[in-house]
DNA sequence: TTGGGTGCAAACGGTTTGCAAGTAC
DNA sequence: GTACTTGCAAACCGTTTGCACCCAA
């Protein structure tokens, strides 16, 4: 269970994700932050720290979009698979836990021999709000 | 219900895409593919008309995975909804038809006021093979 | 002393933009 | 003539790599 170096700038980049707890951050905006902190850490340093975390299962890594950076968050331990859903129009990412997916996941294990990582998969679509505006005036 | 001009650049990528049928191009293939058949289209272009194509809903674009291009495919009459399921770690992209699936569509519409654009989605996992893999030799 | 970690600068790669020239009607 | 299209070159932007330096064991 080595848990390799924990360097001084791994611990920093590791304690902003968790003080961010539901959040999630971009590399870019941890490198900010932690420079806001007063503790600058170089941003190729943030990359490899995010990968090596990664790695560990510390954290995890989200693509939520077309041209959008790469999203991390703090994996605690009593955090539940959630699912996101992501609004096409107005970009809001909203999470679900959810017992239909979590069979839909069962089902295409069981019927169709694949297992899903929830954490990876993001629904994109229209949200309420956008749906109503849409029916106002399309486009 | 104006499709816009048809330029000859335009026909060409569309002609290309009709004729991949199910498959999926990315920007760069279908700019060396034209070039190939001695009709060159710069990529600029190539990639201004798919993005044309897309606004009138004669091609689709999919964004399949991290730092991957995005690719096309030609929306035919005839195409089902379907959903793509992506191993991550063989690559292997899955083309997927499921009443379950249009189920969730439907319970996420209905208990979440949510509705999914099918053909944007991509569930991430591991396939049957690398499954088998893993069990032999992890990691 | 030695192997990993750091971080600047530069490269990368897909995509977009600026702009001058071309084309259709 | 006017409005749109083309395509080269250059910019963009998130991310990765090269490399010299640093630090802890």
């Amino acid at each position: 269970m080595s848990e390799g170096y924990r360097t001084k700038q791994r611990a920093l980049v590791l304690s902003l994700l968790q003080r961010a707890g539901d959040r999630h951050l971009t590399a870019d905006e941890i490198a900010r932050s932690l420079a806001a902190e007063g503790n600058p850490v170089g941003r190729t340093t943030v990359y490899r720290c995010l990968d090596r975390l990664v790695e560990q299962g510390v954290v995890r890594k989200f693509l939520l979009g077309e041209g959008e950076s790469a999203c991390y968050q703090y994996q605690s331990g009593e955090c539940h698979a959630h699912y996101h859903l992501k609004c096409s129009r107005c970009g809001a990412l909203l999470h679900l836990e959810c017992a239909y997916l979590d069979g839909m996941a069962a089902h295409l294990q069981q019927e169709h021999r694949f297992v899903i990582d929830p954490a990876k998969i993001v629904l994109y679509g229209l949200c309420d709000r956008c749906l109503q505006q849409q029916k106002e005036k399309p486009q």
